[in-house]
DNA sequence: ATTTGAATTGGTAGCGCTACCGCATCGCCT
DNA sequence: AGGCGATGCGGTAGCGCTACCAATTCAAAT
């Protein structure tokens, strides 16, 4: 502050911070002109471009992004909402939305919606408040309230992890329904006939159940006994789980579980009750987490490709955000089953 | 959009959502009382207030909070930065973090530095650029030139996951030298006499090497044999870590892993190669992450506040954004060894 | 020489919100 | 009666940036 300065007009607010106006007097140029030197490069000439890079380095000045997104109506920010960052099933997809996004310059704000969805629409407020160039729910199934609430907002939204059929706008998943269906047949065909199930209490995993439990009836198996354990899933549910299994029915040769963490749990619980994998008891994660195949014996898993659901996301918000138009809307990105010792 | 209204000034550009004037007009105040009736409900009267609360409702108004933010240079956005997501060490930490803001009205912006250091520039403006209210530095260490920058950008930092001598602004951790020592020291009274270590490769992880090998050398022990593994760590890395030691030297009895991943694959390793745990070797993780404890041995690790850290951290950047000196400005949140089966 | 138009730069007016100040009104004190 | 602070509300003026339009220049086209 300058107490030379006499009583202007009033009082300051700034942040004090270096603007674009600084570095435009700086450059010679009206601000206007540096903020496209910045922001279209190739409309302003070459020599005044320099002359602007070399004030923002000479300043040192960055952007205010939040003024820059009033102005424009875009925030270069993307909401992304797990229902929790600790379950380690959607890190994978995170972290490549995360890098997808960096990389063009768009910034990633985390939102966590708990299993319970109590405080789902808190979250909503927030998000929206942002105005984010796109949303990203992770494996999230809301209220019809919050689904109404997204669509009004005009925000991009991809949802991710399934394939529902009445998506909100756009999605990229992959059928929970064909995961079942497709492990019970390949227990099947490997010779199990008295299957199992070990699944967290979320939504997704019930339908996972289920077209396991269907297509093991229709395969002319016994019934498929399963145990629910809480969302998310531990590797104590996993022995906890294998237990009460086996007590139930020490005949059941093959265990779905709906995590690696939870088949951790009864690979590890199998050993210590002597039950031998794969010779009695097959076992079949879901997730493919990188550990799943250094295990011993390793794990036989269903695998997903998060990496790439996280980077087909960024993709859709991306080509939004930036005017272009999405043709396919829907994109499934299938999985498929890893085979491994366990089985 | 009125098509009675004659050619006014010139087009529009509104984002077409509602705003606090529609609201205002709608409740029959001037916009700055509905502003006030949201912000600071105590300073209007009653009825004003309920009036307001009404019109939000009928309109369905999520206030733009760039657009606040701008205004009163209070963005109520705070970054946290990571090596990488992926890596489940921090998770806890932004976890609580998270939530801790969210409960504040916060929401928390995700950026991953790598552990290479190489993005880290383009990150810290990424960053910089929102003006958010605090930036929490989870487990990074970052170049000189990053520190200068945070330090002259003027937004409280809060480094965590470490003690630093000179932290930049605020600080919240645990000694990496001292959890070194204690574990030595640890292995030592049990019995052990030739120990090992597993570490990733990073700064801290050297540190607690260090000071593990110093600790074990002042015991009077043989020299500590180590393998340093790459960062992220993986039960991949700890099964061929373990193996190589033990071809070193066949006869360690105790390891020490710069995380549980590490020591699940060490414990794994052990049980394929027929080496028993504890009995014939000590096994000690770092982080004690959920499955610690399950594990059969279970496992002695280094248990870590995660939560805990990432609430304090919360805590610091809302006193610092809501006006509160902070007096104690490095937190040492501590360590514990926890001891199970297998040492 | 005049027109056309592409390339470059600048001016103006917001984006939606809040800090700051001012102005009434009202009850209470001297 | 006059003064005074407390309370409640409104007006004004930005926060720092960019969309939109206008103006200028200069080369190419007629």
């Amino acid at each position: 502050m300058d107490s030379t300065e006499p009583p202007t007009r009033r009082s300051r607010r700034s942040s004090g911070a270096v603007t674009l106006h600084d570095v435009a007097s700086l450059a010679g140029v009206a601000p206007i002109t540096a903020s496209r030197a910045l922001n279209y490069p190739d409309q302003v000439a070459e020599a005044v471009r320099k002359r602007v890079t070399e004030a923002i380095a000479l300043t040192g000045y960055v952007p205010n992004r939040l003024a820059g997104g009033l102005a424009s109506t875009r925030s270069r920010l993307v909401a992304a909402v797990v229902p929790t960052i600790s379950g380690p099933v959607f890190l994978e997809t995170v972290q490549s939305l995360t890098e997808a996004l960096a990389e063009r310059g768009y910034q990633l704000m985390l939102g966590q919606a708990g299993y319970v969805g109590s405080r789902e629409d808190a979250l909503l407020e927030a998000i929206i408040g942002r105005r984010p160039d796109g949303i990203v729910l992770t494996g999230i199934l809301h209220s019809s309230a919050g689904r109404k609430r997204l669509q009004a907002s005009g925000i991009p939204v991809v949802e991710t992890w399934d394939l529902t059929p009445t998506p909100i706008d756009m999605l990229v998943g992959f059928s929970h329904l064909e995961v079942g269906r497709a492990v019970a047949q390949f227990l099947h065909e490997r010779g199990r006939r008295r299957l199992a199930v070990v699944a967290g209490d979320d939504e997704r995993a019930k339908r996972r159940t289920a077209a396991f439990q269907a297509t093991a009836k229709a395969l002319g198996l016994s019934s498929v006994r399963a145990v629910t354990v809480p969302a998310p899933t531990t590797l104590k549910s996993g022995r906890h789980a294998l237990a009460q299994l086996l007590a139930a029915d020490p005949k059941i040769d093959a265990v779905f579980c709906s995590s690696d963490l939870l088949a951790l749990g009864v690979l590890t619980e199998a050993r210590v009750l002597g039950v031998a994998v794969p010779k009695r008891l097959a076992v079949v994660g879901f997730g493919d987490l990188e550990f799943a195949s250094d295990l011993a014996p390793s794990l036989t898993s269903v695998h997903l490709k998060g990496a790439a659901i996280g980077r087909q996301a960024a993709q859709f918000i991306l080509d939004r955000a930036e005017g272009r138009q999405v043709e396919n809307r829907v994109v499934d990105i299938g999985f498929s089953i890893i085979e491994r010792q366990s089985t």
